[in-house]
DNA sequence: TGTACATCAGTGAACGCGCGTTCACTGATGTAC
DNA sequence: TGTACATCAGTGAACGCGCGTTCACTGATGTAC
């Protein structure tokens, strides 16, 4: 039967909220229809009535799940400008791992999202070109526009990596797992100093 | 019927082949036990014989891929001992990229592995681990040896994700993923450069 | 070397199940008068 | 403000299909004599 408006855009906010999580959680191949529909509390049916296919509702709860993400980033921040140190100390942490349904999509998906359509792939390159932009905007003003790009860039690929490393590995060797995310903290810190020395 | 033992030896050769190709073009998930069967010249039920589950199909498929890959760069590599700059030009190539059907097994599955059974992490962790330590021999004598070990794991980590990310993003814009190749070769090249000169 | 027979790799039908998508239908909502 | 009716979000059965795994069966291979 017909619905209110208001209860209608709710409904579409449950989908995307439960489509959102379980795909982190199982993969984009690993979840039906049906499976999200019954946790936004709806029969299948609905879905199509919200979202024409699989792929389009997968590329909107991408990115609905990467400004969640985003958001909570720049609260976390709080009120003064975080340092390209403070980011990475928050991406590479373990809690950042161990929270895979409402971690960042880009690092619970990436290299599945090759496999996907254009229109998920269009989604994951919005998500990690807004990432670098904000990492960008935490590094030192010394460091020359090119060199800062290159940095910001080389640390989110660095931070999707490490996190899909880790998590990969947590089950039969946690504590390699966690030394990877050390690792990759440490390298990307000794190359952002560098960069700073160079151009101090 | 029975086959002789050369010819069953080759048949799961075949299966494992097939296996290994086909996991890492459409993932894991992507891919069936008919498919693999298929593509290897039998029917799904042959399988059965050679592997007890397509989970232990998937591990055993993982390692041989890896296997082959790691033979092609010992080998690429020629006589003499290749630096670390040299293999972070290779695997951080367009080349290694687009070949996603040969190329390293991480990189084509990384985030999936988190989300399969155990002995696919454990197939992986072993891999990780090889290829940290080709890696690590390639790195200058001078440096300590907790900062080459560091350093190797970051580059293998960054790696996966760089190849990942970048496949991800080409299908909607290539020359970002050109550049994600480009920034992560000169940030690991950079931090090891940084490691040379503190350690002279 | 020749024969009888146990072994077992491979076949293909069948198991129950879930997949993405479509569609006729329902009935409360929102609108036009 | 009250009534008639078009709209459309949501339902649930149905579509054809592929999934991983099991199993009775086949028949060439390998072995024991």
């Amino acid at each position: 039967m017909r619905v209110s408006k208001e209860k209608a855009a709710g409904n579409r906010a449950a989908l995307l909220n439960a489509a959102s999580r379980l795909f982190r959680e199982r993969g984009i191949d690993g979840v039906g229809v049906a499976d999200i529909a019954r946790a936004a509390g709806l029969t299948h049916g609905a879905l199509y009535a919200h979202f024409p296919s699989k792929e389009v509702l997968a590329a909107e709860a991408f990115s609905h799940g990467f400004a969640a993400n985003m958001a909570e980033a720049r609260a976390g921040a709080g009120d003064q400008r975080p340092q390209f140190e403070d980011y990475l100390d928050g991406l590479l942490s373990t809690d950042m791992r161990d929270r895979l349904a409402t971690g960042c999509p880009m690092t619970a998906s990436a290299s599945e999202i090759a496999r996907q359509g254009c229109a998920v792939s269009a989604s994951f390159t919005e998500a990690f070109e807004e990432m670098v932009a904000m990492l960008e905007g935490a590094l030192e003003d010394g460091i020359p526009a090119p060199q800062r790009r290159s940095l910001a860039v080389a640390a989110v690929a660095a931070d999707i990596g490490a996190i899909a490393v880790s998590r990969a590995m947590k089950k039969v060797d946690s504590s390699l797992a966690d030394e990877v995310l050390q690792a990759v903290r440490e390298t990307l810190g000794a190359a952002y100093k560098a960069e700073k020395t160079d151009f101090k």
